[in-house]
DNA sequence: AATGAATGAGATTTCATTCAT
DNA sequence: GATGAATGAAATCTCATTCAT
């Protein structure tokens, strides 16, 4: 597979082996995810996922925690350049709408986290963060009563829309954002 | 006389086996599940899963049947028995906040419903006929449009909760589902 | 491996791995036995090994207890027959010198028993159980502490012997073992 | 001037990986030494070891000499110090009693000593001599005869004891020496 | 000279599934 | 109809050894 890349130092080697395991789990799910299909994802022998890594539950934990940073900048950035509350709610409605924070991908990959995160106290951790990090950002923006409800809907709208059939419904997205910022303003 | 000993048939023990299969699901995750497990939890042996269920898949695909089926019954009965807007307000509140809706046990096994039901056609169309059952029954005392964001919120909310380490507030839940059932009345 | 056997019920298949497993350990020590040369040796597939048996520890506890039961046996049988002391010197002689009881095979998997025993609990108690009986046999026809220093002699003797060149002196072993019977009358 | 940059160059490397090897066997037995084991027991980095030695083999096999040299200097100082046979039976009862010829550790090495020397020709060289030696320095205080049968004791009361519960009777020991000395003259 | 990242071979173990009884 | 002994495939993991640096 990939033929003798014997490379004495591959800084990136462990970042190839995650972004793998995260391509893995998305496809296959966790209940599907074992070393040999990382390995050959991510194009490394494989002896080298038990060298840089403890054991299986090790690589999802990091992995997941790969996913977490990755998805927590994003967020943190749309909702940080708003100027004011009217900003803030269109951004919101971006991120519970838009592709680029909600792919299919990375549903899937939230779905699995926090069913694997029942199972695994680490992983349960970075959800806890990830989550708390979220809440931290609106509150810059929204009341604490807002920002409690808007992270329901931040979280649902998107999993629900996830096995509907028709597009998301942007308008009423933004209002429901908007009543929900002015009731508890 | 023609044979057909029937002896002791243990008609439920199909069942059995779905309950125990549900209990293994909430305490090992889908991707700790095994015909072992699941034989050990219902007192079968293990013969008997290969028996009566055509593989593994066959018996996760009924076992969340039959937590769709439950929870379904359960969420129709506490909206249906709600007279007014008001009382089915306060219905919903009752199930995002109450334990008979979201128990902790319930909540893993819904996002292990998810999370598998992204690798198995069947299992998504579980997932799809729990949601629009659920939806229909909202549609009864609530505009289309408030149903939908009503939806998202008895997803997001408990899935959010469930990461929590105080209990939720059940008067700001009860504000914010009465606002969006007036804003899109 | 020996083709296609598939037995449903093959009681035999434990001993027959048992066997086969003190075989590889004289052949190749504890640090060369594995699933894989147990099974090939005792010719049954290697899923058979962990079917019946918890682990590669559980069949070397195994193993060892049976040799020593086989072993105890045999030693048991010489010095019941001996009908005074005199015979029972001669018998004595007979298990350090003769091949019968300590065949290089024997001596072999006696160092590997107790070698193993300093890091099992299990095999531990296995010596120890053995050698006791071996004693308490002693005792039949010696004085308890003749039956100590026979004893040291029946381990010692045939072990040093192992590393030697030439042959055991008969007339040097029976003399001494007749000088400690009437020293310790 | 001229390269040869001997940088503190840890001359005693070598023997602190032996040591740490030996101790590692007593821990954990040959079955259980691995190159990483003894690195991290002797606290030097894994690729030290393949650097001073050829493989595991040779430093079992050098580990298994240092331990040969090191209880034969032991045992001939012991031994060339007795003026008389009286003082020779003494010390060879000191021998086979005392804790420095047989602490538990050095016992549980020789048991392996003796179990891998079956596998490995250079370890059973080893023994070989070893026990020469010891015969060796036995005949300069007791006829060839008398040599021999004491060596099963030097041998066998050892290792007999390792199983016992309760200590040796060093008054028991003593005589049956006296007594195989005297037997031999 | 010395290191440790890297890997292939193989070890143990788990497990869904088959099938004789 | 029902069982559980049995097995092959594949999973996780260990480890001696190699070799670029």
């Amino acid at each position: 597979m990939g033929g003798a890349r014997r490379v004495a130092n591959d800084p990136l080697r462990k970042e190839r082996i995650l972004d793998a395991a995260l391509t893995v789990i998305a496809d296959r799910g966790v209940h599907g995810t074992t070393h040999r299909r990382i390995a050959a994802e991510a194009e490394v022998p494989l002896g080298s996922l038990t060298y840089h890594f403890e054991g299986l539950d090790a690589i999802l934990e990091q992995a997941f925690q790969r996913l977490a940073d990755t998805m927590g900048d994003r967020y943190a950035a749309a909702l940080t350049e708003a100027p004011d509350q009217d900003a803030a709610c269109a951004a919101v409605t971006d991120l519970i709408c838009g592709d680029e924070y909600a792919t299919p991908r990375e549903m899937a990959l939230l779905h699995e986290m926090y069913s694997f995160a029942n199972h695994n106290r680490t992983v349960a951790e970075t959800c806890r963060q990830w989550l708390s990090r979220s809440h931290a950002r609106l509150g810059t923006h929204f009341s604490p009563r807002a920002s409690r409800a808007i992270d329901a809907l931040i979280e649902g709208w998107p999993m629900h829309q996830a096995w509907e059939q028709q597009p998301l419904d942007r308008d009423l997205v933004l209002t429901t954002i908007t009543a929900i910022a002015q009731r508890f303003r």
